[in-house]
RNA sequence: GGGCGAUUGGCGCAGCGGGAGCGCAGGGCCCUUACAAGGCCAAGGUCACUGGUUCAAAUCCAGUAUCGCCCACCA
């Protein structure tokens, strides 16, 4: 473990590394160090940047005027990190330093949401822990049991983030009942409701009845539960008398075979019905309750079996009530019976027939779901109660017909579950369609760009049919309608300032009860804390800040006008910040969230809020059950940071991160980022051990050996990778090609090849350690973003800042390596000759472990090269070949015998001999190298019937010819000896 | 009812037009002074199915099947 004096530059040296990474020694005091360092709190100046925007091309290339802005989706006070915050977060944390690294002021803007019902919800819990209710309260006192709470556990996510390594801007964290916050909100909602955007209306909406609130519909989480089809038969009369008599007679018999069927044949009740002269009409529900509140029944216009009917009524049963039958287009006549209960105050598509058919709306049930007294003898019940109840009289009153096994979806509250109520009541609305219509252009027109691209479907389909929103809530916690309302003279307002008496009249006001729906706040996130940094938002125009703040920030916010909208968001900060550049984001608040936040940024700033919006995978556990804490599935990010470190835990995520939509969580991915970080801690002790003294600057060494072009080769395509994966947010990619360098190509071979290389020539010596500090250096800037505990500590030691004087070098801030600076490091004849020989060890590693020679044996063995160039090389790399295999008395030539007692392996171009005096197992060997002669005939076959296609030789692309016919060649070469190997063994 | 995604070795997943890869598990050998949270070696797949496009298909298109997600006012 490094210790306490590892800030200390260049002194790598000085200290004991331990033999194994443990990420709990460092992860505390690195983060402390970062945040110490001011690091996170990288605000672009706004004058500076203000200036590079409007130059345009000018200052485009200099990064330091290009601010690298994230606002994080804040999650909920009440939430504790699950995870899809880790995997989201991880995702930003990336962009952040990733752009941090590469120069640009980035900012990575924090907060937390009050969420609405899910913070009333834990408050009122609380209070029922003591017997109360927050009406025994009173609403100031639980608003202020709300502050209570959020400040007893506001912190604890962003603690979590903390945790993760996430690199925030904390010095300010925002929250979305912040006074400042609150204006904000309240600004938007004067703003719209005096251009005509929120009206209040009298509607169906979705109501909680255990939250006592109204839901928009999205909010509504929709489950398929099994259910039954209700058939009921309603009794028409024709003058809107009485039918009673008979049917009251006919009942008992229908009861008796009710109960002894619980189903009664349709044909019985046709011929009863007949021979008592009534008519029936049956209707099928679902919900038999709502028929307490029925207005009608109605069936479709050009139905044959109902059409004399219409106009006459029916009687309500168990109501005594007579209701018309109404004809309209709504009605299916396939389904069910083809009769419809209307029922408009607790279906919205009864509402709408209601309306046609100017019926009256009755109520049935209170606010929660008990019937009123509307629901006549069934007062005081609730909803089941009712139902329960109604079948039992239905069926004692002979009017149920049949029960049906009918599987139907169930809305449920999105926070508690409960079965939703359509309800009738009067509500706040926004009318979505004007503010659509330009958020569906920006996506069109790719200035908002969604990733993988075909969210973006999702998004057109639900914006181009999207729905009037309801945002008014039954809640106390929020922010509240700042409608105002004069019962003196029946004047209303909606303000920005508080009022407490009538203009008109002087007569003291009342507020709007209600609050706004909590995610109303949250759409505006991105500018209210981007542009509200005073506490009152400024009003003017884009063009007015940008030129303010070029000139003068204070001077712009103190002197901000009335631009060409009534008033935009148009702060100086704003002007710098806005857009953002990506929003990352789970892909179930697209709708809730990110749709409305492009609307409302475009309506209010008249600019998109973010320039890319990245959906990861949902994640699932390895099941492929939704990771849910109360289902038990859930794991907590907390857990797998103790066993896998910070760093295991984000690498795990990102290795995960792929185009699909759904992850199943796979924490062996976990395991395997753990090792990953454990072998990159022992990579860096190695150079550490071997590195004693060495004082280097970080230029790039001037490579001469193989092995050093090779890995610099290797590194500068790394570079490119990286960059180019993290720029495109492939994350999989990214972290795929890093784990395939460190571990392979770095440590397998390149460490391997320096072992013996670091007790050579002194000058080959220095070459090798000027190389392993220049790669571990570059590796780990292009893993910080990744890992960037493990990545900074070991940076910190690395022998690479002894020139570096003043401010303690950190990695959080070292230069992301540059592609341009790489390209002239690529190598493809390096890459070839280490193929080579790659080729030859494992060969002859394989034959070690085949005749089970211990690793100590020292082995004999020659090379049988076909080119003398190879040879050559060959010569020249005998020395490491020897050492990465243990072989010694290496030989290799053009022309070479092959020794008597021997095992053979062909290789491209090669025939490697393995001399085992006594050891070899010729029948063994023999059909070793029969299964190996087959294998190669029949690829070599493969090929040769390829070239001798004619429409591949017309058609195909020069080069891949080109390397099939060598690829063909090198086959028929290793066939070839194969064949002649098999001849002498006879 | 509409839309989207997945289907590749025992498990979890990459690859998305030109010679089937990774991690984990399992097998053999090895405590070789960076790392046993490791090294080396070997084994394991007709890339769900059926057609089509193409010189060439795991990869593109169409259809089928299975699983999953989202949207939708058929009671």
């Amino acid at each position: 473990m490094l210790n306490q004096t590892s800030f200390e530059k260049g002194h790598f040296v000085d200290r004991e590394m331990s033999k194994a990474y443990d990420p709990k020694a460092i992860e505390e005091s690195i983060f402390t160090t970062w945040q110490k360092g001011g690091h996170f709190e990288q605000s672009p100046s706004a004058e500076d940047i203000t200036k590079s925007r409007e130059a345009g091309d000018v200052s485009a290339d200099d990064p330091s005027l290009n601010p690298y802005v994230i606002t994080i989706p804040p999650p909920n006070v009440t939430g504790s990190l699950h995870m899809g915050h880790a995997l989201n977060n991880t995702i930003q944390d990336v962009l952040i330093r990733k752009n941090r690294m590469a120069g640009r002021p980035a900012r990575w803007v924090v907060g937390t949401d009050h969420a609405g019902i899910a913070t009333q919800n834990k408050v009122e819990q609380k209070l029922a822990k003591e017997g109360l209710t927050r009406f025994d309260i009173g609403r100031e006192a639980f608003i202020d049991k709300c502050w209570e709470w959020r400040s007893e556990h506001g912190s604890q996510i962003i603690n979590q983030l903390k945790a993760m390594g996430c690199s925030c801007d904390y010095d300010r964290e925002w929250f979305t009942m912040d006074p400042s916050y609150q204006q904000a909100v309240r600004e938007v909602f004067v703003e719209w409701f005096n251009r005509g955007l929120i009206y209040r209306g009298t509607r169906i909406i979705n109501w909680c009845p255990r939250c006592t609130t109204a839901l928009s519909d999205i909010e509504v989480e929709h489950e398929d539960k099994p259910g039954k089809l209700y058939h009921v038969r309603y009794p028409v009369v024709s003058d809107g008398g009485h039918a009673s008599e008979v049917s009251t007679c006919r009942s008992r018999d229908l009861a008796r075979h009710a109960t002894s069927e619980n189903h009664i044949s349709e044909s019985s009740i046709t011929h009863n019905a007949e021979a008592e002269d009534i008519q029936y009409i049956t209707i099928a529900t679902t919900r038999p309750e709502t028929m307490l509140g029925d207005v009608a029944v109605a069936v479709h216009p050009e139905d044959e079996r109902y059409k004399d009917l219409v106009g006459k009524s029916v009687l309500l049963p168990l109501m005594d009530k007579p209701i018309p039958i109404i004809a309209d287009d709504y009605v299916e006549p396939d389904f069910g019976t083809g009769a419809l209960k209307i029922t408009p105050a607790h279906d919205a598509n009864d509402f709408e027939v209601g309306e046609r058919h100017n019926l009256p709306q009755v109520n049935i049930f209170d606010k929660e779901a008990v019937v009123t007294t509307e629901g006549g003898a069934y007062e005081g019940l609730s909803r089941e109660d009712a139902r329960e109840k109604i079948v039992a009289d239905l069926q004692a009153g002979g009017y149920l017909v049949e029960i049906e096994e009918h599987p139907h979806s169930v809305g449920v509250c999105y926070r508690c579950a409960t079965a939703i109520e359509p309800w009738l009541s009067e509500q706040w609305f926004v009318d979505m369609k004007p503010l659509a219509e330009p958020a569906i252009e920006v996506v069109r027109d790719g200035q908002v760009k969604f990733h993988p691209k075909r969210w973006e479907n999702v998004y057109f389909h639900w914006m181009e049919n999207i729905r009037d929103w309801c945002i008014s809530r039954q809640l106390w916690w929020g922010h509240r309608i700042p409608v105002f309302y004069c019962d003196g003279c029946n004047w209303t307002a909606a303000l920005k300032e508080d009022l407490s008496v009538c203009p008109e009249c002087a007569a003291p006001v009342r507020q709007d009860e209600d609050v706004l729906d909590t995610w109303f706040s949250s759409q505006i996130w991105p500018f209210a804390v981007l542009g509200n940094t005073s506490g009152t938002p400024a009003h003017c125009s884009r063009d007015f800040a940008r030129h303010a703040a070029s000139e003068s920030p204070s001077y712009a916010s103190q002197n901000c006008n009335k631009g060409d909208k009534p008033f935009t968001w148009f702060t100086p900060e704003l002007a710098a910040n806005y857009p953002t550049n990506a929003l990352s984001t789970a892909p179930d608040i697209l709708f809730l969230w990110v749709a409305r936040m492009i609307m409302s940024g475009l309506d209010f700033v008249d600019d998109i809020p973010f320039h890319d919006v990245i959906i990861h995978p949902t994640v699932f556990n390895k099941e492929g059950r939704r990771m849910s804490k109360s289902l038990g599935t859930g794991v907590d990010p907390l857990d797998l940071m103790e066993h896998y470190g910070a760093d295991g835990m984000r690498f795990g995520l990102m290795l995960q991160v792929t185009g699909v939509q759904d992850m199943k969580f796979d924490e062996d991915k976990l395991l395997s980022s753990r090792n990953f970080a454990n072998k990159i801690w022992n990579a860096a002790r190695f150079v550490q051990m071997n590195t004693d003294g060495i004082q280097m600057g970080d230029a790039p060494p001037q490579p001469e050996a193989l092995a050093d072009r090779w890995i610099l080769s290797r590194l500068a395509h790394l570079v490119e990778r990286v960059t180019e994966s993290i720029d495109s947010f492939a994350f999989g990619e990214a972290s795929r090609d890093l784990y395939g360098f460190f571990w392979n190509d770095f440590c397998d071979w390149y460490i391997e090849l320096a072992k013996g290389r670091l007790n050579g020539e002194p000058e080959e010596r220095a070459a090798v350690q000027h190389t392993l500090v220049f790669v571990l250096d570059n590796a780990l800037r292009l893993l910080h973003p990744m890992m960037p505990y493990i990545s900074e500590e070991i940076w910190r030691g690395l022998p690479i800042h002894a020139d570096v004087s003043g401010a303690e070098p950190s990695l959080i801030v070292a230069q992301w390596p540059k592609q341009e600076d790489f390209a002239t490091l690529r190598d493809v004849d390096a890459e070839r000759r280490i193929e080579l020989l790659k080729a030859v060890v494992s060969a002859l590693r394989s034959t070690r472990a085949r005749y089970q020679i211990s690793p100590r044996t020292e082995l004999e063995a020659s090379v049988k090269v076909g080119k003398k160039s190879d040879g050559t090389l060959l010569q020249e790399l005998a020395p490491q070949i020897a050492q990465l295999a243990n072989a010694s008395k290496l030989q290799v030539d053009v022309d070479l015998a092959k020794p008597a007692q021997s095992a053979v392996t062909v290789a491209t171009g090669l025939e490697i001999y393995v001399h085992l005096e006594g050891l070899v197992d010729f029948e063994a060997e023999k059909a070793r190298l029969t299964k190996e002669r087959d294998k190669t005939a029949k690829e070599l076959a493969k090929f040769d019937k390829k070239l001798s296609n004619e429409g591949f030789l017309a058609k195909a692309a020069p080069e891949i010819i080109e390397k099939d016919r060598a690829k063909a060649d090198d086959l028929r070469v290793a066939l070839a000896k194969l064949e002649a190997q098999l001849a002498e063994q006879g």
